[in-house]
DNA sequence: CCTACCGATCGGTAGG
DNA sequence: CCTACCGATCGGTAGG
């Protein structure tokens, strides 16, 4: 599934050129970096761990990467790419703003929650370890990010839904989310799904009736 | 101020006893290595970092804990002890449900955002350099917490300010409340006095009159 | 609590 | 992308 989009790139059947594969083992270093950073923190991490995790030797991650640093920049870039689009299909569906909320709420969740989801997590975490001048590339990608909140939640005081809708109520509202990856353990007690209920009937100062 | 307690257990005007003074030297151990923590992360901080903070020489720390790992179990330790005295005292005041909601935000949000409140901030974020083992310990106590809050979510409901009062709820309202340290920079725009009344607001299903 | 030290490991590089 | 390697650093210990 991740994979359909890169193969979509290539003449069917045609053999992939260099710079595929080069693409290729670049994707699967930063796929592996996301799952260890994920489990292990980045700092606690190595780049043998990485390198050993798609069957490299130590010394051949620096062959794609300048530093580990770029290495955590790249999973946060993904990150962010992969959730953001999460959310614009999310609320490009043509529905009532609570339904549209409910759709980004779960697009998000699942973007955090999901079995193999590790980029959005080192993204929330691992701010710490990114180097300063790095920021600037993430956070502009970041801005686009909230901004689709922050419409959402003035559609939802249009309506009539929601008390208020500035950067407070926004960073209340992540927060809940968020904090979600702390505790929620995949096939127990509650789903992806019925978290998302949930958070909806939390944020809503209006309950209203069902669905 | 955190001083004070320590000191009236000694008699007036008396020289420590040299076990006073042992444990004040591991009490500072302590305090930097939160504070060390906090800021670099466990992982990034190293026991050198935390010896030099109090004037130690590098080997010395091991002198008051058998490993790092131990620095981080008190560190962690401290941190729910405080957050919970600071919560229990909140809650005691007789106050309406609404009342005592906010006073409890407030200590919250306190013990996680005041300059110098370090420790709770390092259990949030870095339980997972914790060994399996320490975590029991630790649990006991955060069990405690967290039975402060749903005591309080109990009342709101039974108050009508609250529509449920079950674990995801409580889980809801400390994540917004525990992702505030992502966010809140120390005079800048918001006080924590500000952001506290936000959250109730925001917590509570029927807005009410202000105050 | 210091001095002196150790084994292990780490991010990164040169040279192919 | 591998081999071979380096300088630096780290958590921890012995012996006082």
């Amino acid at each position: 599934m991740t994979r359909s989009g890169k193969a979509a790139q290539r003449s069917a059947g045609a053999a992939p050129t260099a710079a595929q594969e080069e693409g290729n083992r670049r994707a699967e270093l930063v796929r592996a970096a996301g799952r260890l950073f994920r489990e292990k923190g980045y700092e606690a991490t190595t780049i043998r761990d990485i390198a050993h995790a798609v069957g490299m030797r130590s010394g051949s991650p620096f062959y794609h990467f300048k530093s580990k640093q770029e290495m955590l920049k790249a999973v946060m870039l993904q990150g962010l790419e992969q959730v953001r689009r999460a959310l614009e299909d999310a609320a490009a569906g043509k529905r009532s703003p609570r339904e549209r909320l409910r759709a980004m709420v779960r697009a998000h969740l699942s973007t955090i929650l999901e079995p193999g989801a590790d980029f959005v997590p080192v993204l929330l975490y691992e701010w710490r370890a990114l180097p300063d001048e790095m920021r600037a590339d993430i956070i502009a990608v970041k801005d686009r990010y909230e901004a689709i909140w922050d419409a959402m939640l003035r559609e939802l005081k249009q309506a009539g839904l929601l008390r208020r809708d500035d950067t407070v109520t926004r960073l209340f509202v992540l927060g809940a989310l968020n904090w979600v990856v702390q505790w929620y353990r995949p096939g127990e007690r509650y789903s992806v799904e019925e978290i998302a209920g949930r958070a909806v009937e939390f944020i809503l100062s209006q309950s209203g009736e069902a669905r």
